[in-house]
DNA sequence: GAAACGTGGGA
DNA sequence: TTCCCACGTTT
């Protein structure tokens, strides 16, 4: 029996039963791929059936707002993908209703679709005969194949790329992606091997030489991580409003909202926040009342919340006048960053 | 080609 | 606690 069949074999009867693959609806594959880039399978299965109870189909999707979008996306990280998944909903809509691109060298042409993306729907929905290579074919070919060039190289793309391309089942590409996907994440995986079960054990070069460890290979790049200091001001008033304004700038967070900031490269004392939130707000701040320390990859992020209490005037209106008021009520109709959810938690608003 | 973009889990 | 790793696309 050769690879292929192997493989599609393990995969009847060893399959992950996932949410999205009850039926090749591109629309739920779009959606779960676009969930799963840099995500993992049990971190997307919180999300994924909310994502498609409230917005069932691309129609729905492509009338939804911006802000609903990434409301159901709040805490799952890279909000750019919500951003580009919601863009390709109102792109096809323009085109005609029901129109959905085929072709993996379509696909790739929107953005957020690259090309392990286009190819997983192009595979799985429309039987294009295109790899989906993903982390889990990188480790397991680089272990079956005895590859010991440097993953993270073009170079290196290209041969498994082609390898694979080899190797695949014409008749069931998308089975044939999908299985090696599950293998990669169920056997084949990073630490705790489970050879002992793998369908392919045989004739892999790693189980033989019992070098499955050292594969695969990859340059890591140690960088260093920038601290950055955000001071948020809450400021809220009797009738239970408060302001925030959405985060435009190309930096993290883009599209989420969050409260009046001010952001330094530096620890600042309380005295030194008060006078740059009263330079920049023209407000007085009170205290900290809630800090959080959050970590993103190359970056972390000392946050701290100071109150302050609102004062009709016509100078903090001028100073706040990219900022708009909501009332607590509201705050489930607009996506915020995780350390203003809890924030927001602490508080008890939500 | 390198850096930026988030979050969660395990050692 | 802290560190390290996993996970695709864009610019």
């Amino acid at each position: 029996m050769d690879f292929s069949k192997k493989i599609i074999n393990w995969y009847k009867n060893n399959h992950r039963k996932l949410p999205w693959r009850k039926n090749k609806n591109p629309y739920y594959i779009l959606v779960s791929e676009f969930m799963l880039q840099q995500t993992k399978v049990s971190q997307t299965i919180k999300y994924y059936s909310d994502f498609i109870q409230k917005f069932p189909n691309l129609e729905k999707l492509a009338q939804a707002e911006e802000k609903e979008v990434l409301k159901v996306w709040e805490g799952l990280g890279y909000y750019k993908r919500a951003i580009n998944l919601h863009f390709f909903a109102k792109k096809l809509r323009e085109k005609s209703i029901g129109f959905f691109p085929k072709k993996y060298k379509e696909l790739i042409k929107y953005k957020g679709i690259g090309p392990y993306t286009g190819a997983a729907i192009a595979s799985i929905c429309f039987d294009e005969v295109v790899p989906a290579i993903d982390g889990n074919f990188y480790r397991l070919f680089s272990r079956y194949l005895g590859i010991y060039n440097n993953i993270t190289s073009i170079l290196t793309k290209k041969i498994f790329r082609t390898l694979i391309l080899k190797m695949m089942d014409k008749k069931n590409p998308g089975i044939f992606n999908q299985a090696i996907m599950d293998l990669g994440a169920t056997l084949c995986t990073p630490k705790k091997v489970k050879c002992f079960l793998c369908p392919i054990k045989i004739d892999c070069f790693s189980f033989k030489n019992g070098t499955i460890y050292e594969l695969p290979v990859k340059n890591i790049i140690k960088k260093s991580i920038k601290n950055r200091f955000f001071y948020y001001i809450f400021i809220s008033n009797n009738s239970k409003k408060f302001f925030i304004k959405k985060r435009l700038n190309k930096d993290i967070w883009k599209g989420l909202y969050e409260f009046p900031l001010i952001e330094s490269k530096k620890r600042l004392t309380l005295l030194e926040i008060r006078d740059k939130i009263w330079k920049k707000y023209k407000i007085f701040s009170e205290n900290i009342i809630y800090q959080v320390k959050h970590k993103i990859t190359n970056q972390i992020l000392f946050i701290q919340f100071l109150n302050c209490k609102m004062i009709q005037s016509i100078q903090i209106k001028k100073s706040l006048n990219n900022f708009f008021l909501i009332s607590y009520k509201k705050i489930c109709n607009y996506p915020f960053p995780n350390p203003i959810i809890l924030f927001l938690k602490n508080k008890k608003m939500i």
